[in-house]
DNA sequence: AATGAATGAGGGTTCATTCAT
DNA sequence: TATGAATGAACCCTCATTCAT
């Protein structure tokens, strides 16, 4: 996890839905726990990731864990609220600033190829979510495809697209975009991000715009 | 699991990578083991799943599963790979029956939407495998795309698609046609199958055509 | 515990074996903790309760508990020091307005039906010192018997008993009256308290009776 | 626990609700678990025992415990059920053998007296259940003071004892008789058995008998 | 080939106690 | 004297795997 996108996401409970701590050596022993789970998580997965690794890495004591996290599912609930607002942190300002609904969707796409290259141990987290806060995992990919749908709405409404588009087609990149993070951000850099986010543009752009 | 889908990919060593066993007590054995462990892998996920569950389940002693299997990886894999072969066996035929490039797309997302609709539990062992088993799920998603890809690339030198489609949007394709799945046919059946399918197709129709 | 029963046990040396603090604070909150923990160990038992239990009843930070007492089995046995005296401030002065030997025994055992129908949890407290502090628990019922013993000693002395009645009576009376006070007065209010009272003394009166 | 008691209380379903395993080596860990248990719990009590205390002195595996119980307080309910079997069978043929009510009386004090004398732990055992396992220990005691009620009544029908008693003098009985055991049982020898026995009954005695 | 008891490493969690502020 | 975060040993229980029958 890079600084900067620590820092975009302190923590507080709009984010994390925990209480903060009352002292500052609270909220730093806090801060050291959840980017320690996030790295052993994200490299040996939820199950194989013993509580004494996160400790360990974070450099307090077990029991301290406790002190923060009712258990494991707790901590690593919190690490993909967390972590899905940090995707969503790293996407936004870049599709704000796109000027029209079809270069919004480019600008969404390559944010997220962009995000998931460098982080992908996050990644997987999120996904594995499916499997151990499966309510976290489908809060994530609701609430993302629901940003999709509105964005793709509004853009209709403007007339930028065809009309009727909405959240079918929103699930429909959602995959998409995943699917893309996974293959050529996650699995393999053997190919041009760029190129991948062209041409994956293309084969929807069409389909998205007005007739 | 329905009868007519078991029947479509009997045990043999092509599909499961298992030696066959030689009495037809043993195979009887084999297959209710496999059954077993696809509804209490789909029901509980394969942390939850404990050896028990599925020698219970299967009406065997919890001795005799490692005559079969050398671990609970072990029949996970062979599931996943049983399972992969399933939704091939399921789609594959009405592809086949599709005259060109783009119904033959429209034919696999169809099929594959049917399939998980029925086959929720599969589907999210598959899933899983990402965690369990990575090497069985990268196979599973690379085959997969590696068909829709061969069908792309087939299209194009027909001239039937436009020219140059090939990997990238096969990824694409297939993140689309999970997720949908996802969405719609395990999620929530909330809306006609039909219907996504026909929005789906027509988002990407116009930018998989030729020009 | 009523307000009445603690006053008459004011917080001393004598009685707790603990240091009496200083300050008027610190005696509340000694006091505090005392009671707090008579409630808790009293309805969850010694092992169920947790310091934090009694630091949250007692409205006290968890710290502050080690200002006090020791640890966990140094304010059980504080208390059960503080209990025992409870029960002996209740029954005393009802012996001691009965005319003869055997109208105090018959006080004495209905003092103490009285005493732990009131007080159900300090019967557990008390019962429960044999396994956490049994140093205390003998001392407890060592001390009860020697009174029952002196009281009947003196009774055939003044010649109102029979001759050498003593520590074996004594032990035989303590029993009845502990067994009768946990069926009738904890288990279960199913019997008038006066009728046990007069066949549990008729049982034994003409046992301690002169010839 | 001396093997002729164990014997008089072989492992079956009846005394102590567990299935009876299906093998004879199954039999012999099951009782090896049992006796262990009793000598464990009896000298450290039930919250310093651990598992594997009991399984090192059993000279099983750790994992072998719950092959046979469900908990750590699993086997100590079976105990007490155990137990307060191997009581029952200790004092009623005594109490059977003799000639008339006022003596099976004396005959069940003096087999109890005898029995916890030898079998000090097993003592400490039922008591702990108060705080362990309320509804066993509740059980003994409610079915060991039934059988003296049904006694007493049994007197006081064939007009042996005194007309009405019943109930509550039995709970006085079995107080007497569990606190005169636990003080010259199992405390302290210093006073020989016979002589505690022949006071006790005295006080009772004309308190039992007919007028 | 089948059975089911036996094994023991492993891990999540608790909680009495300490200590810096 | 009060506070509450920090500590880490201890322990119950699970369960994949082995093995004797």
């Amino acid at each position: 996890m890079t600084d900067a996108a620590k820092q975009q996401v302190p923590i507080d409970e709009a984010v994390s839905g925990l209480p903060v701590p009352k002292t500052e050596r609270g909220r730093r022993t806090l801060r050291a726990l959840l980017d320690a789970a996030a790295l052993e998580f994200g490299a040996s997965g939820f199950h194989a990731t013993g509580i004494t690794d996160i400790t360990r890495r974070a450099g307090v004591a077990l029991g301290s864990f406790y002190t923060y996290f009712a258990s494991k599912e707790d901590i690593f609930r919190a690490l993909v609220t967390d972590l899905s607002a940090q995707v969503k942190a790293h996407v936004t300002p870049r599709v704000e600033e796109a000027p029209d609904a079809l270069s919004r969707e480019k600008a969404a796409l390559g944010g997220y190829l962009d995000f998931v290259s460098q982080q992908q141990l996050i990644y997987r987290i999120i996904d594995e979510a499916e499997f151990v806060a499966p309510d976290a995992y489908q809060g994530h990919y609701r609430s993302t495809v629901a940003r999709v749908t509105a964005r793709l709405e509004a853009g209709a409404a403007r007339g930028e697209l065809k009309e009727g588009v909405g959240e079918v087609e929103a699930w429909a990149i959602a995959g998409m975009n995943v699917f893309l993070g996974l293959r050529y951000g996650v699995w393999g850099k053997d190919r041009d991000l760029a190129e991948v986010l062209a041409r994956a543009h293309e084969l929807v752009a069409d389909g998205l715009r007005r007739r």
